[in-house]
DNA sequence: GGTATACTTGCGGTATTGCGCATATAAGCA
DNA sequence: TGCTTATATGCGCAATACCGCAAGTATACC
């Protein structure tokens, strides 16, 4: 039951549960545009991001200087479930759309 | 987005994790009968309880003595989500199961 | 009143977490 | 090579979390 709690740990910080909402909806993102759209300093984002990975919740794409992140493919019924969560029960959240907002915004080269 | 985050921190602890399944699996449940399905020392359990109250994730119902917890109603999507998830995709976990055969045999008056 | 059962809570200790800052790495380009 | 952009990480600190034990409350029953 450790490994399923550590999911829901890494989702118990509000800026982890953002940035898995943020990819669940934007699918992959590179580490300066969800900086931009958390309006929180890179190396904070980056950190989470790296916690996210460390439990096989995101993956990794490099791309010259860019890394993009994005939700693992579900393993399990537990991580699919949490996935439609994230689309279906949070998408809507009024923090979210200000962040998607910034996001659209973000003057990273993409 | 606190509050959401509030919800999986509280369950990003393994042993509230399992009692939140048990409760979504079995309905309510006094303390002691928790404290011998986990296996662990009721003060423990009750301690963790008082954490799933405090975010309004679980209800009490006084009986004499006996205290029985059960799930809040879902308020929210969120919440029901989450529900559903206990019962979809972690009751038949391996320790859930170990845990119920253990409730079964509780020694507690019910 | 006194005792028993069921549950809760204060305390002290250790461990983990999240933060910002500064520094490090990694790739691209002049 | 050196410079820039994008990202990652070591460090120290303050805050929080979980634990076991011991003592407390609450209800029931004699």
């Amino acid at each position: 039951m450790q490994e399923e709690a550590a999911l829901f740990k890494v989702l118990g910080d509000s800026t982890r549960l953002r940035l898995a909402v943020l990819l669940a909806i934007d699918g992959e993102t590179c580490v300066c545009r969800l900086a931009e759209a958390l309006g929180e300093p890179d190396f904070k984002v980056s950190r989470h991001l790296g916690i996210m990975r460390s439990v096989g919740m995101v993956e990794t794409r490099r791309e010259g200087t860019w890394m993009h992140y994005r939700l693992t493919g579900p393993r399990h019924r537990l991580e699919k479930c949490l996935q439609e969560c994230f689309r279906d029960c949070l998408a809507d959240h009024k923090t979210i759309k200000e962040d998607l907002k910034r996001m659209e915004k973000a003057t990273c080269a993409r």
